[in-house]
DNA sequence: ACAGATATGTGAGCAGTGCTCTAATTCGTG
DNA sequence: CACGAATTAGAGCACTGCTCACATATCTGT
């Protein structure tokens, strides 16, 4: 909860803040996120090299903000795609997630990468990001949940081989259904 | 095929386009695909680092060498699998392929993320790669169309929006089924 | 067997990268 | 107004891909 009456430059630095993640954004989308460049940053913002290192203290760093930004964005998508359908309307609710992740991934083609790509050099997700990550998840798995509860739970249950996700299978017999579905319209998304 | 009678200085040639392949593997094992530099190759083998440039044009050059052996060594482990079924057991020879995809893909996962990861920088496959790329697709074509002309079309088809791939799906209306399986086991590798 | 052509390896060097550190400047507050 | 804190600039280190001129080893035609 930001305080109104912040002083001039601490709105200075979130605007700034907010400057280098939308450049580091654009040169993602064009240059990919491997070739995200800190200076390439700071030069399209006319500042020295090192006076990005204020704000974000690594290149690791920014990439961590611009993915919990995505996860966050893409959560709030999901959860308001699936806000719209009546509760009992399981097999809707399954589509809208599905349409609202598709429908984000396509409109925002790089940042889906940054998302669900195969992952950057050494780079690990920090313990932060988890929880962000988590909330397409969560929709599922609430979903899911209700679906069980109805005596449902095979709606869609698909042909896919039962084998293919072990530890998945095993927790939640009917889980494999969905990830499939969204699975491959991500493949797809990316891959184009 | 190779003469035999080779002289010295091509056998040493080769011998070393394999070291630095190999080395690069390692490499990329350890450090992802765009961890991949020149630089440390040449260290390991002990050769200035303008020396690799005799035999790769560039670091891309490099990669797209590896991504060629490795779509070589992944068509030949499909074709392979395939083989050993008979021609009319068209599902033996679906699991086959499938099987042989997931195996190959568990047992080099650095390899793996390579072919069918994120696309790393602004690297575009070179018009040679494709190829090579294309041979499990069309063993699966294969596949497929021995099961149209058996009249089994729909022998797996799923439960998998045909939607969801439009431009497959107008094309070969059966096609989709085993992509979404292939593809489920791959993003599941990927991903761990 | 001996030139001459050719392939190979070396080292310096350019432009770029992430990141650190020190010095100078600007800003907010007592 | 003056002091302390946040911000910025700039130099510098170690690394990257890549080019070039030069020396060396190897193959080839006579």
């Amino acid at each position: 909860m930001p305080d109104k009456p912040t002083t001039a430059r601490a709105r200075a630095r979130t605007a700034l803040i907010e400057d280098i993640k939308d450049a580091a954004r654009r040169q993602i989308a064009t240059e990919g996120a491997a070739g995200l460049s800190v200076r390439a940053v700071a030069r399209e913002l006319s500042l020295a090299p090192s006076g990005t290192y204020r704000y974000f203290a690594s290149r690791d760093d920014l990439l961590t903000a611009l993915i919990m930004d995505g996860y966050a964005a893409l959560g709030a998508a999901v959860e308001q795609a699936e806000g719209t359908c009546r509760r009992q309307d399981l097999l809707g609710r399954l589509r809208a997630v599905a349409g609202a992740v598709r429908d984000w991934a396509v409109a925002q083609p790089s940042e889906w990468a940054l998302l669900y790509g195969t992952p950057v050099h050494g780079y690990s997700a920090p313990a932060e990001t988890i929880a962000q990550a988590a909330r397409p998840s969560i929709v599922l798995a609430g979903i899911l949940d209700d679906a069980r509860q109805a005596g449902t739970a095979t709606v869609v249950t698909t042909g896919i081989d039962p084998g293919l996700d072990p530890a998945m299978a095993a927790t939640v017999p009917s889980i494999a259904d969905l990830p499939a579905e969204l699975v491959a319209q991500g493949v797809l998304v990316w891959s184009s």
